[in-house]
DNA sequence: CGTGTAGTTGATGCTCCTCAATTTTTGTGG
DNA sequence: CCACAAAAATTGAGGAGCATCAACTACACG
C-alpha cells in the first residue's frame, strides 16, 4: 500500500515504528495523523460495542495498510498482537500532495478500493454460515497469510477469533477440538496455536458448506429410515 | 457520487437508465462497463453462495453509488426492487480521465472511501447482535433513508431482509410481529410493508442491546428468586 | 375460482451460548 | 529455583435462540 520510493519522491515523511505486543497504535476517536502499513508482525482492528462486546473487523499482517480514514478521526482502534514493525506516513501531507499528483491520488484510490475488497470479503466470512464453515475458512485464509514450512503460527488468542466471528471463545475452542479429533488439523505446541493442516481437501469442503450438504443428506437419510440415533459427540464436525 | 456537471465537463458520457422492478442491472462476472448512481427507487446488491443461499450485501437508494469495481469484472449482482431511475457513466473513460484530472481522481477516491464506510457499517449491523437488535437497527436506518410523512414504505420483502442478515424469513416475520405486538411499530397496509414507528425510544433501546441488558437482568432476578416461569410468547421482544 | 406469491404462525429440535469446573501456561515475588 | 496467582484454553451440562418443516391467511391475476 505505502510505497517508500513514491512517498519520498513526493517529499512526504516516513516514520518507522516498533510496537510491542499489546500496544495500541491509535484509538477510536483520535485525530487521524498518519496512514500506516504493516511491515512485520500482526495487529487487529476493532470497535467496542454496547454491552461489553468487542467486534474485531480485521486482522492485519505484513503488507496490509490501515488508518486510511475519510474523516479527520479514526473510527476504530488498532492494537498489536505480537511485536510489530509499522510504517507511518503523514496523512495531511499525503492528501495535499495527492491533490496535484495523479500517481499519489491513484495510490490513495487503490488503497481505498482494496480496503473495500477486504472489508466485503471479511464481512462475508463473518456473517455467513455455521461455526465450522467460518473456522474452516479462517484457517485456510490464515494458511495463505501466515504459513511457514506448512505450519500456521496463529498470533491471536481464541478470544480474538471469537470476537472476529461474533462467537464465544468456548465455541471456537470446541470447533478447533472437533477439527483436531477428526484429524483435519494437528497442534504443534501446548497452547494449540501452532497448527498444521493435515487434510486440506476436507477443510475446503467444510469451508464451502460441504458440511451442511453432507450433514443434511445424512439427516434426511436417517429420517427416511426412521433412525433417530445420533453420533456420540455433540461437536462432531460434519462429514463421515 | 456521480456529479453530472463534473463528468460532462470532463467529456464523459452519461446515460439515463430506467429499470422495472425485478430487472437485473448487471450480473456477477460481467464486464464492468459503467459506474452507476441511483436517482430514484430501490435496488439491492447480492451474491449467490454455495448451498442455495443468497447474501445481500447492500440495499441501494437514491444517491447511492454502485458498480465501482477495481478489477474489470463485477463481483456481485444488482437487481431493482422497485421501478428505478439510474445514472450510468462509462467506467474506462472515467478512469482514463481521472489519471490526469485531480478533481475526478478525487471523486473516485471519495466514492471508494464512502463505499468502504458503508460496507463496514453494514458488516457491523449484519454480524453483531440478536435478531431483535438487527431488525430494530434496520428499521431505524430505513426510517432515515425512506420515511415520508413519518411512514416507512419498505421496498423489499421479508425474504430480502432475511438474506441481508443471514436469517430466515420466518424469523424476520416473527420479529416484526413481536415489535407490532409490543406497539413499537404499526402497519399501514395488509402486506405489512408500510410501517410507522410508534415508540422510537424503545426501538433505539432495542437497537443498542437494551434488550439483552433488560432481559438478562430479568433472567438473573428470576434465577435468584428461583421462579422458572416464562412469559407466554416464545417471541416476546425484550423489556417488560 | 383456481393458482401463485407474500406473509404469518405453530411445533420441534439443532446450534450455539451461558455458567461452571478443570487443566495448562504465563507471569511475579520470595 | 519453586510457590503462588492470573491468564489461556479445554471440556461438560443445560438452556435460549433461531432454523426447519408445515399449515394457514390474504391478496393479485388470469
Amino acid at each position: 500500500m505505502i510505497d517508500r520510493k513514491l512517498l519520498s519522491a513526493a517529499n512526504i515523511q516516513i516514520i518507522d515504528l516498533s510496537c510491542a505486543a499489546g500496544e495500541t497504535i491509535y484509538e477510536r476517536g483520535a485525530l487521524a495523523q498518519f496512514v500506516y502499513a504493516v511491515e512485520e508482525g500482526a495487529l487487529f482492528r476493532f470497535r467496542l460495542l454496547p454491552g461489553c462486546r468487542r467486534s474485531i473487523q480485521q486482522f492485519l499482517f505484513a503488507s496490509d495498510g490501515f488508518g486510511y480514514e475519510i474523516g479527520r478521526h479514526h473510527r476504530d482502534t488498532v492494537q498489536a498482537l505480537t511485536d510489530t514493525k509499522v510504517l507511518a506516513a503523514g496523512r495531511d501531507a499525503l492528501l495535499r500532495a495527492a491533490a496535484s499528483n495523479p500517481l499519489l491520488s491513484n495510490l490513495l484510490f487503490s488503497a481505498a478500493a482494496s480496503a473495500l475488497l477486504v472489508a466485503e470479503k471479511n464481512a462475508e466470512i463473518r456473517c455467513v454460515g455455521t461455526v465450522t464453515e467460518k473456522i474452516a475458512q479462517f484457517l485456510l485464509e490464515m494458511e495463505v497469510r501466515l504459513s511457514k514450512r506448512g505450519e500456521i503460527d496463529l498470533p491471536m488468542r481464541r478470544h480474538h477469533i471469537a470476537d472476529y466471528f461474533g462467537l464465544t471463545l468456548e465455541t471456537v475452542s470446541r470447533t478447533f477440538s472437533a477439527l483436531h479429533n477428526k484429524k483435519i488439523i494437528q497442534f504443534r505446541d501446548q497452547r494449540q496455536r501452532r497448527i498444521v493442516i493435515c487434510d486440506k481437501r476436507r477443510l475446503r469442503e467444510l469451508a464451502s458448506d460441504a458440511s451442511i450438504f453432507e450433514e443434511s443428506s445424512v439427516l434426511k437419510t436417517r429420517k427416511a429410515m426412521n433412525t433417530p440415533e445420533m453420533p456420540p459427540g455433540q461437536w462432531a464436525v460434519g462429514g463421515t
